[in-house]
DNA sequence: GCCGGAAGTTTTGCATACAAAATTCATTTG
DNA sequence: CAAATGAATTTTGTATGCAAAACTTCCGGC
């Protein structure tokens, strides 16, 4: 019965498994570094094998890329990596907002609505750092309506891959108005279970994300190098 | 659609990997089994060490589920789960189809065509074999026409899972019947670059393979490993 | 006869050891 | 002085060793 409150401690690979995962996608390994396995287990006090265990788990993930008899490093997209992930997580956001405008309850509905106005207030005090915060938390909720966790999983997976980019740090204020405006769409489409509008809105939403991280790209404000990848 | 990357594998922890999810994906480790490492090791004559590296990646794409201090198996789908993931498939296999439409070149479709002409020959034969092998060619010319190697990747990845329950063996007359009308449908959607059009048969196309699989489960007729039924 | 538990065995998880490949660095040579 | 070469060092890949957890077996008690 108490199964997901005993599960104190965790098995080693796991636990660095998230370590490292979170060192990733938070930028403290930047995109292209070099996993170090001496230095990383002398930070994280355990011996190889089990580092070597979660990189491999990171590599199956997209997070880091395994060069055969030279390591591991952080993943760095080129922008056409970043153009083909966007256009995978459009596709599962948007279908996340279909499943969830045809499966959500009036009480969930209700809590996103409540963020929403939280976000709002963050958007009136330009405080983005809250406003980020607020909005992955919607999308998290919609993504939770939707009921499916193959979907959940999927899309936790490949977006972390753009949120070791770390592109939240720059946000035009134009484009933050227009960001805010689609939010305010999205519980009118969520309140009238509109699937298929919701799902437009949803991938619209990803495109113009999508086309901003490029600009950032190209502008060189983004700490990745333009790749000649596939 | 294999790795393109099929230069001489030199890493043990890769050729582990490959082969083990062959032998899931194939059946000839059924799901729930247990993956016994010292068995495998001698089965395969490696250590542990790239064994258990191996068994790693496999748990992140899902193949697998780890038993912390019991192990890994196989992973093993509940009906629901297979819900679950059919609609992940559907949504992401619909965007491929749906990208397809808008991006496929004359002389790709010209060669699904021609894939499709050989599958109804051995349709008419009564080829099931056959006819799986070109289905499933068809189906990943579709996929990279879409030109989005990380969808073909997430999507080949999530699939596997749904691989391994090996639910070819059986197949019903009328149910063959309907799939291949519409893989005719889907032919003149591509042809009209008809990009709603595609996805939505797609999407209807996996719910129908989705119903089949549920009914064989719930008959209790999956599961029976059918030989290499070449 | 069946259940519970303790000793023995197996298996897993982590650490370490060893070998091969890659990188570094100094030296040599044109 | 620059490029090339080769030895020394570092780093990765694989095998093995050891301890803890899980499973098995067998025995005694009820």
């Amino acid at each position: 019965m108490a199964d997901i409150i005993s599960i104190p401690r965790t098995v080693l690979h796991q636990q660095v498994g998230s370590r490292l995962r979170q060192l990733i996608v938070e930028g403290h390994i930047a995109p292209g570094a070099k996993l170090n396995e001496r230095a990383l287990c002398e930070q994280l006090q355990i011996s190889r094998t089990p580092l070597r265990e979660a990189i491999k788990m990171l590599a199956a993930e997209g997070l880091v890329a395994l060069l055969p008899n030279r390591g591991a490093v952080a993943a760095q997209l080129s922008a056409q990596d970043v153009e083909h992930t966007f256009e995978v997580i459009a596709g599962l956001e948007g279908q996340s907002g279909e499943l969830a405008a045809q499966r959500i309850t009036e009480p969930e509905l209700a809590e996103i609505r409540a963020l929403h106005y939280e976000m709002l207030a963050a958007h009136t005090r330009r405080d983005l750092p809250t406003y980020y915060r607020l909005n992955a938390l919607i999308h998290n909720h919609i993504n939770a309506a939707a009921r499916n966790p193959v979907l959940t999983q999927t899309y936790l997976t490949v977006n972390a891959r753009l949120q070791a980019l770390r592109f939240r740090s720059n946000f035009d204020t134009a484009k933050w108005k227009r960001a805010v405006k689609e939010h305010e769409k999205m519980i009118e489409l969520l309140a009238a279970r509109d699937a298929a509008g919701l799902r437009a809105l949803l991938v619209a939403h990803l495109e113009h994300k999508r086309d901003a991280v490029l600009a950032l790209m190209r502008s060189g404000q983004l700490h990745t190098i333009s790749g000649a990848a596939a």
